[in-house]
DNA sequence: AGATTGATCCAT
DNA sequence: TGGATCAATCTG
C-alpha cells in the first residue's frame, strides 16, 4: 500500500498532523535519486501566539508561507548551514507547520549505519541527506513537485509515541515547555 | 563549552 | 546599514 497523502490531510489541526505523521515516509526524487524515510520524530508549531514559532511576530517574506494553504513545504537556513523542512499545516491565513526531525531511510543514498538502520536523528541531517534546500520551499507536497508524503501501511500504536518539549526554543517563556515534539523509538 | 555560517529582521 | 538572532551539528 502506498497511497500519497492529499493536500487536505495537512488541512486540520497541527497536533494531530504532526502525531499523524510518525509512521508515514517522506518521498523525494531530487538529482535523480530517489529517497523514502520513515518519519520518526516531528515537531508542531501552532498558531498566531506559539512564541517559538516563527509566525509569532507577525507575517514578513520569510514566514508567509505558514501563513498559506495546507501542503505546501517551508524551507529554511538556521545557523547559516542547515536547512529545516517543514509542511504548512491548518487553514489559509493560520499559521501553522510540522517541521520534520528524523527518521528511518529505507530507499537511497549512503549515511551512518547504526543497528543495521539507516538513522537520522536531526532535521538538519535529514535534509542533508535527502539533498533538500530552499528551493523546494513553498512547493507543494506532491509527486510533481519532487517531494511528497506517503503512508505506506505502517501502524503506529498511539502508545508507542512520545513527547517532550521542542529543541532548541527556550526563548519561548511557556511555550518552550509545551509538548509539541512527537517521537518513536528506533 | 565553543566554533561554525549566512539569511533575516529590526533598531540605530 | 549594522548587529543580534537563530526550530543545529560537530568536536573536544
Amino acid at each position: 500500500m502506498r497511497k500519497v497523502l492529499p493536500l487536505k490531510f495537512f488541512n486540520r489541526p497541527t497536533l494531530a498532523i504532526a502525531r499523524d505523521l510518525l509512521g508515514k515516509f517522506l518521498v523525494c526524487k531530487t538529482h535523480d535519486e530517489k529517497f523514502a524515510v520513515m518519519i520518526t520524530e516531528v515537531e508542531a508549531y501552532d498558531g498566531p501566539h506559539d512564541k517559538a514559532s516563527h509566525a509569532h511576530r507577525g507575517r514578513t517574506k520569510r514566514n508567509e508561507i505558514m501563513f498559506g494553504e495546507a501542503g505546501r513545504w517551508y524551507v529554511y537556513l538556521i545557523y547559516g548551514m542547515y536547512s529545516m523542512l517543514n509542511i504548512v499545516t491548518g487553514p489559509k491565513d493560520y499559521p501553522a507547520a510540522v517541521l520534520i526531525r528524523g527518521g528511518i531511510v529505507t530507499e537511497g543514498g549512503k549515511w551512518k549505519v547504526k543497528d543495521g538502520k539507516i538513522i537520522l536523528n536531526g532535521p538538519g541531517k535529514l535534509t542533508q541527506f535527502l539533498k533538500i534546500d530552499n528551493t523546494l520551499g513553498e512547493r507543494r507536497a506532491e509527486k510533481k513537485s519532487g517531494c511528497w508524503i506517503e503512508n505506506r501501511g505502517v501502524k503506529i500504536k498511539k502508545s508507542d509515541i512520545k513527547k517532550s518539549p521542542r529543541i532548541g526554543v527556550e526563548y519561548a517563556k511557556e511555550w518552550a515547555e509545551k509538548p509539541y515534539r512527537f517521537y518513536i523509538d528506533h
